[in-house]
DNA sequence: TGTACATCAGTGAACGCGCGTTCACTGATGTAC
DNA sequence: TGTACATCAGTGAACGCGCGTTCACTGATGTAC
């Protein structure tokens, strides 16, 4: 027996997980040393390969993570179509848009996943598969292949819409497409409201 | 006078910017060292600093040529919404998803631009509106506010799921994301064919 | 109970390497006279 | 026409630095007897 309990290092390996999915959502995978991100987990850069095989493979890890999370944040929401439209109001808000780190990874990192190795690639695909399974299931359970066709539409407007806020520097031009964004996807949910109150995000922890 | 003709410079300047705009679409900002750049425009790291004053500012100037040649790639397309279409079905085409190094800035860069310095979003920001206000002028030439919506929308929506079908190594989910978002985009235009054929891109140059 | 040993998560210095940037120099071409 | 000089785009070596990765070591805790 070791002189740590048997889950002492794998809480360890989540640690280095979970802060590492701030640090790489602020800064970029390849705008994120090695050192910074065991110094966010309280460590040195040395013991980062007696959990993780090299870089590549805690960012596979990271993405895997931050999707379960993603999907399991859905579940907690309001069933049906109403748990879709609060996941998307909190989404496609200015707190959202201004907190990259407590974000979606997708916003963050989607095309710096395009980039990435296979192994990075192929635990984002399950992730999102997933994700976006989870959001056809709310929104027309009746014809499972047209809403997952409508859960992906709706799942790629939300992140080139977020990413676009975030890359402009006119605060006007950033709120307008978020507003904009925002009322296209409740028409595209079909919970519209004609006169929508001003105030924008509703709860939202995770995106 | 110099021994070589007042534009010999700004033509190599130019070049450069020319084969830095591809390999930045294909590497990434941070993937791309300036060592390299240089060598695609066949020169070497030391004449950079004659052309440009930092990595920034190449980038910038990158980014502002991009979104110059996209708007004028648009501008040769068919007049008003049916050159929209064009655009829209060569956008989101395998064609497009498997050359970033000669596609559209924001679908290959957009996150990397979010997180760059101030000089480049400025860059972004201006060119996009641009781009934005260009489709919105095809739209609905009467109601130029709501086209203006309807333009952004469009623009997000092509960039998320050229982002996302990029992203995933499944071709089915990649293919389906493109199809599905085509589709969304040319009901989204109002120019939906219900039963259309199965190629994909009818031109096709930039983006 | 007390001592010797085994375990192993974590440390921190070092590795080669490529980064962005600087700079003394080259050499082709022009002008001056 | 011929020679000396000026210009300046481009070269290529070097700078300090941080990268991802390796590894000999530490030291806290457990077991053996």
């Amino acid at each position: 027996m070791a002189r740590y309990g048997n889950e002492h290092k794998e809480e360890t390996r989540r640690r280095i997980i979970e802060s590492a999915g701030r640090r790489l959502k602020r800064d970029g995978i390849d705008g994120s040393g090695i050192a910074a991100l065991m110094a966010d987990a309280g460590l040195t850069n040395g013991a980062f390969y007696a959990h993780f095989a090299s870089k590549e493979d805690l960012v596979a890890s990271v993405v895997h993570e931050e999707l379960r999370l993603q999907s399991a944040t859905l579940s907690v929401l309001a069933p049906g179509v109403a748990g879709v439209e609060q996941l998307v109001r909190a989404y496609l808000s200015p707190k959202h848009r201004d907190h990259r780190e407590a974000g979606c990874p997708s916003a963050a990192l989607l095309d710096e996943i395009g980039r990435s190795a296979d192994v990075t690639k192929d635990a984002y695909t399950a992730g999102a598969k997933t994700f976006v399974d989870e959001i056809a299931a709310r929104l027309s359970p009746g014809d499972p292949e047209a809403a997952h066709g409508r859960a992906l539409i709706l799942f790629t407007m939300i992140i080139g819409t977020l990413q676009l806020s975030r890359a402009v520097t006119d605060p006007e031009l950033s709120d307008e497409a978020l507003a904009h964004g925002l009322r296209q996807a409740l028409v595209f949910l079909g919970v519209e409201h004609v006169a929508e109150p001003r105030h924008n995000q509703p709860t939202g922890e995770q995106q």
